[in-house]
DNA sequence: GAGTGGTCTAGACCACCCT
DNA sequence: GGGTGGTCTAGACCACTCC
């Protein structure tokens, strides 16, 4: 009974426990049997069902605690609109919520991501800024942003608390333009630890360039959310087209 | 020397392999060595190789097909340009490449998808089309469109060789803006059979709104793709704003 | 101490692909 | 037939959390 198409017993244990979240036999953020029980319930071994609710971690359905119990995923998912504000601080703030910043690191780095490719970014060395997001004290984002090396140390020191284009264009820096590199992942190591996902678990990425006035200065950079905790809107005119062909 | 913190064993495992094919010690498209001897090779269960294997698939780096060996999958990933133009069709010939489409099915049916929620759908009976999107005869694109049944079966017959939208505007219909959610989540059971992906396989989404100067005629639908066949850029301007503020 | 999930193992069987 | 990956099992140990 074993090695049938399509009828894998993980995959049939899956599917129910899938029905039992989705018909809130199971209720979100509630607890399931332990594996023990399910598997007396379903009549098979206790590595199987550890299979299937392994599985169903890497799909944002269950989260397991180690010594405490597995249980369902609250799904509460923040929108951001692209095209309304450039910064998250005002997104998060229209919808209601209390965005922070935590800082974890400033250091000075090389754009080594192949992914930034289509953003043309410089060769050199530049200002490293990683940070993690918060809306309403839980994560949302993981950023990493890459500035030019000719920021001043006073600068700098605000990125501990605001979003850095704020930053700058209190400054007086000028924004034109921002391109944007939209994908889906597997979560980084950096994502895996800050959000508590597994590996391998879908993630939604941003990859932008924010161009100035001052043609050489640009800020580079990337953010990671994990898919249930954010999605993205953008509005099209049907006449919109780029500000310049290439080729 | 079990259960250390950060050092499972399929961890370690997975991190050498995947050293390994960075490093191009295991070449694109190329065959690892069985599982067996990669079980020898590092010393630990075949099972455990297994373990780090799987893992792998799911991040989209390995590919295994039963009875013949694991291999390193071949990254060549498609960058559709959100602004440029609003048919993949165009987008595809732009980058030299031959697109075709397959027709899955024509059905009536409702929008049921809680995610397309914020794209205020209609409530009521569409008309349904599913199909795949090919560029070079690989798959990239699972779309599922919903439109309103007023459309004729003239048109109908259209959708199996071109874009909707590009059929209906062959028809006249004028299409005033576009409204994309865009998000990542894990690969539906279309998307699994349709790209050969594991479960839980992260894929990009774009569900879209296409408005017309008719105001209750929309089109609506959803593409998925595996994050490793295609991401999107879009452009914006610093001062871009939507055409309404809500709330 | 009892219960939880996570890990690792040895061993077995299956379906598949190639020769 | 001999190789491959995929599945399932029983049994064991670990680290964790709660009482």
């Amino acid at each position: 009974m074993t090695g049938q198409i399509g009828t894998a017993l993980h995959e049939a244990v899956r599917q129910e426990i899938t029905r039992r979240v989705r018909s809130a036999e199971y209720g979100a953020g509630q607890a399931l049997p332990s594996a023990a029980i399910l598997a007396e319930d379903f009549g098979v071994s206790a590595i199987t069902i550890k299979r299937a609710l392994r599985d169903l971690q890497s799909a944002g359905i269950l989260r397991s605690v180690p010594g405490l119990g597995t249980f369902v995923r609250e799904q509460r998912r923040f929108i951001r609109d692209l095209d309304f504000s450039l910064t998250s601080y005002d997104d998060a703030l229209r919808l209601g919520l209390k965005p922070s910043i935590h800082l974890i690191s400033l250091t000075r780095e090389k754009i080594q991501d192949p992914a930034f490719d289509v953003l043309e970014p410089p060769a050199g060395l530049m200002l490293c800024v990683r940070k993690v997001i918060f809306a309403d004290d839980t994560p949302i984002m993981y950023d990493t942003s890459y500035l030019p090396r000719s920021v001043s140390d006073q600068v700098l020191d605000e990125f501990r608390e605001k979003f850095i284009s704020d930053v700058l264009r209190d400054h007086g820096t000028q924004f034109t333009k921002t391109k944007l590199l939209i994908d889906a992942a597997p979560a980084s190591d950096e994502a895996q630890q800050t959000f508590a996902i597994p590996n391998g678990y879908p993630t939604l990425r941003r990859l932008y360039r924010l161009s100035t006035k001052e043609k050489s200065f640009s800020v580079f950079g990337v953010t990671e959310s994990p898919f249930d905790r954010l999605a993205c809107v953008v509005e099209l005119d049907a006449d919109h087209k780029p500000p310049r062909r290439r080729k």
